[in-house]
RNA sequence: GCCGGAGUGGCGAAAUGGCAGACGCGGCGCACUCAAAAUGCGUUGGGGCAACCCGUGGGGGUUCGAAUCCCCCCUCCGGCACCA
């Protein structure tokens, strides 16, 4: 049993071991052998069971730095230890090519975005493959390609048949500085523009939807059964946020009828007064001639003051409001009650009208205490002292016993909650409702560098679909891009002059682009097929590899990207496209690798900092293993220079030990005592990187390698 | 304010109830060199000549035993934030 472990063989092999560890050469020549040899081209007949694994792709924003390395590089690490273990595994790469970025570069530079698109996909392209990463590059997938854009539009076109896309007009946010509209999951803290960081605000246009609201309860659900991290998770349940209430209905003297949503349906008896936001449809009707002033002036200044106050994180904002002269009746006591504007009450969630209750409510209750509103108890807390309106300092919002609200006396809530909706239900009181936070998505952008909307507006026929044979509507390339609040397209009449594909009469094409957050909501189905011309993918291979199996990326997506995609995965389940609902079995976020002082790395500041002379001056491996050692992969963290060399010189110790090992003399004996030391070494080796691998656990994976070689090479 | 996560050597970190600081960076010493760099070997939590003592944000508790579990507090990071 006296020799070395394992490597002794090695020494019959024939080619010759080259003298020292020379990154420059093993790895340029190692990369063409794969390559000629498709060693990473996937085999869709393989019989092996299959994996997918999915790192988010990028965004082609000029060259690559180490941050791209640390979401690539560190993921391909897995997907090689699951095709060692016997995976038939898909490991793709695109591009997420639209979006405005492109456009902005193309009004500094005077470049075409198309040109510096593809120049960036280029150069970033080349820096990708030095990663030495499993990728195929066969299935490569740029979402700025009529070739895959064509069926954003097809999928539009679906969703308009289904109800699930439609236009409707509404107050939007707008980015002056991007002049375009954004979604709600574009607004930043502060009313701020994701993209740009411009203050955004609100107009009234007519746009184009996707009716994700119909998914909320699914969307919510299905978050039980997802391998995700719990923060993503929680983000996703907050964002679509689900309240169980009632609606109930107030009649208006102007013989409107005013639907509130409410979570406490039980203290309607104390409601006293009622609060619509500034925006409501209905303030205009309410408005008395003598309050028509004032309510026209607050108004003003809500619209205008809205960004500074919402980024007053300030609890105790005064109450601002005034009363619009109008009244309604509470449904249950008939009262007559006045009805109040108040920013409080926002026009995005429920109906936008509040029935207040300031005995019950905290915010209610500062605003009644602030302009003099009565206020009436209708729960008394057990065993205390009776409260008293007069003398109140907070709402009382805990549990207790039903006062002056009629039939309900004496119940206790919440405990009776179930009975008190039932008896406002059989009463015709209101009914129960469940209310989601969860707004549907805007996918209008009034930009160029995106997929044409395949609608056509015509004066007879109204909205008429493109019909799918005419797909795709291709982005036309000589357009004046440069922005102007209206769509570039706009002045581009070989675009948009059209004839009606229903009448044949001229007609006018839709001039908006799509949200390009919707290349990305299906691009994964893409890589199973694509080349394919006949849908947006082959049902039969994306049954074969999805769902997605493991599915890498940033945290910063937690919501947008990641909801979209759950929710368009639900439509394709619904449209037979594929018989799941959720894409992503597991997802695992990389940490942020920041500038070598702790900041974001800037391009601008010069502190990215680029792979390639790494490459050059310690070799891939090296700075794949660095970045796996940085510490906990979700973790990210400062980069580090100087730290890369220790990798460097354990890549350098392992590759003596076997080149000593070729060069011994076969028959060298050891001790029995020694081969078994190291045979017990190299079993515990194994089971530390088998489970730390596992648990996604890279640095400590690393670790335990270094420490068996130190050990081999002692 | 609410909900998460974290706090350990000079630095990145490891250890999730059983020898705190694995592993790496940096430092120090030695070898090689005219010399330096690179490389290799040794050493490296603090205090003490030593035996030994101290040490995981602070305070208290559970336990034979706590970085780890429980309670209170402090600090930092992330998310949400007038959601009716």
């Amino acid at each position: 049993m006296a020799g070395r472990i394992g490597v002794a063989e090695r020494n019959t092999t024939s080619e010759e071991m080259p003298a020292g560890y020379d990154p420059g050469r093993i790895e340029p020549k190692w990369r063409a052998r794969w390559e000629t040899d498709r060693l990473y081209t996937v085999d869709d007949s393989s019989p092996k069971p299959k994996w997918y694994s999915l790192t988010m792709y990028p965004y082609p924003s000029g060259t690559l730095h180490v941050g791209h390395w640390y979401a690539f590089a560190v993921p391909d690490v897995f997907a090689r230890l699951q095709r060692m273990r016997g995976y038939n595994v898909l490991f793709p790469m695109g591009f997420d090519a639209f979006g405005l970025p492109a456009e902005n570069a193309a009004i500094r530079h005077g470049i075409h975005p198309a040109t510096w698109t593809f120049d960036n996909i280029d150069t970033m392209r080349a820096q990708y493959r030095q990663m030495g990463a499993m990728i195929d590059w066969s299935r490569e997938v740029v979402t700025c390609t009529p070739g895959y854009y064509r069926w954003n539009q097809w999928f539009f076109l679906r969703m308009l048949e289904r109800g699930l896309a439609y236009r409707a007009k509404g107050a939007v946010w707008w980015c002056p500085n991007d002049q375009t509209v954004l979604a709600n999951e574009q607004v930043l803290e502060g009313n701020t523009c994701e993209r740009c960081g411009a203050e955004v605000f609100r107009r009234d246009l007519e746009q184009w939807y996707l009716k994700i609201t119909d998914y909320a309860e699914e969307l919510l659900r299905d978050t039980e059964t997802l391998d995700w991290p719990d923060r993503v998770k929680v983000m996703q349940r907050n964002w679509i946020g689900r309240s169980e209430g009632a609606r109930l209905q107030f009649a208006l003297e102007t013989s409107e009828v005013l639907d509130v949503f409410t979570t406490r349906p039980e203290t309607v008896w104390g409601a006293t007064f009622m609060v619509l936001a500034p925006e409501h449809p209905a303030v205009a009707s309410l408005t008395t001639p003598e309050q028509r002033e004032e309510v026209d002036a607050y108004i003003e200044a809500a619209s205008r003051q809205t960004e500074i106050e919402r980024m007053s994180t300030d609890e105790a904002r005064p109450k601002t409001g005034v009363f619009t002269g109008g009244y309604a009746t509470n449904p249950v006591t008939d009262e007559r009650i006045p009805v109040w504007i108040a920013d409080y009450v926002l026009m995005g969630y429920g109906t936008g009208a509040i029935m207040a209750v300031p005995a019950h409510d905290e915010r209610d209750f500062a605003f009644a205490r602030a302009h003099g509103l009565p206020i009436r108890v209708v729960i008394q807390p057990e065993g205390e002292e009776t409260l008293d309106p007069d003398t109140m300092t907070h709402a009382y919002v805990g549990p207790g016993r039903m006062v002056n609200s009629g039939p309900i006396d004496g119940w206790r809530v919440p405990d009776a909650l179930p009975d008190v909706v039932a008896w406002i239900e059989e009463n015709s009181r209101g009914k129960r409702e469940i209310n989601y936070r969860l707004r549907d998505w805007l996918i209008s952008r009034q930009r160029y560098w995106g997929t044409p909307i395949p609608v056509i507006y015509c004066d007879t026929c109204g909205i008429v679909p493109v019909p799918d044979d005419q797909l795709p509507v291709e982005l036309p390339l000589d357009a004046e891009f440069a922005p102007t609040g209206q769509s570039p397209l706009v002045g581009n009449d070989a675009f948009r002059n059209v004839t009606c594909p229903t009448c044949g009469e001229p007609a006018r094409r839709e001039t908006d682009t799509m949200d390009t957050f919707m290349d990305s909501s299906w691009y994964w189905f893409r890589y199973t097929s694509p080349h394919y011309d006949q849908a947006p993918f082959d049902v039969a291979a994306a049954a074969a590899w999805t769902p997605v199996d493991l599915y890498c990326g940033g945290i910063e997506h937690a919501i947008l990207h990641l909801l979209y995609a759950r929710f368009f995965t639900k439509v394709c389940r619904d449209l037979g496209l594929t018989d799941h609902g959720e894409p992503f079995i597991r997802l695992r976020n990389q940490g942020m690798i920041l500038a070598e002082e702790g900041n974001k790395m800037s391009k601008s500041r010069g502190t990215q900092v680029t792979p390639d002379e790494l490459v050059r001056t310690h070799g891939a491996d090296a700075l794949r293993l660095h970045l796996m050692y940085l510490g906990p992969w979700d973790q990210g963290g400062p980069w580090n220079t100087r730290g890369i060399t220790g990798m460097e010189r354990f890549i350098r110790r392992a590759y003596q030990v076997v080149q000593d090992t070729r060069e011994a003399d076969s028959v060298q004996r050891e001790t029995d005592s020694e081969v078994e030391n190291l045979r017990r070494l190299t079993h515990q080796t194994i089971t530390r990187v088998t489970r730390d691998l596992d648990g996604f656990d890279f640095n400590t994976m690393v670790a335990a390698l270094i420490e068996f070689v130190n050990a081999l090479s002692t």
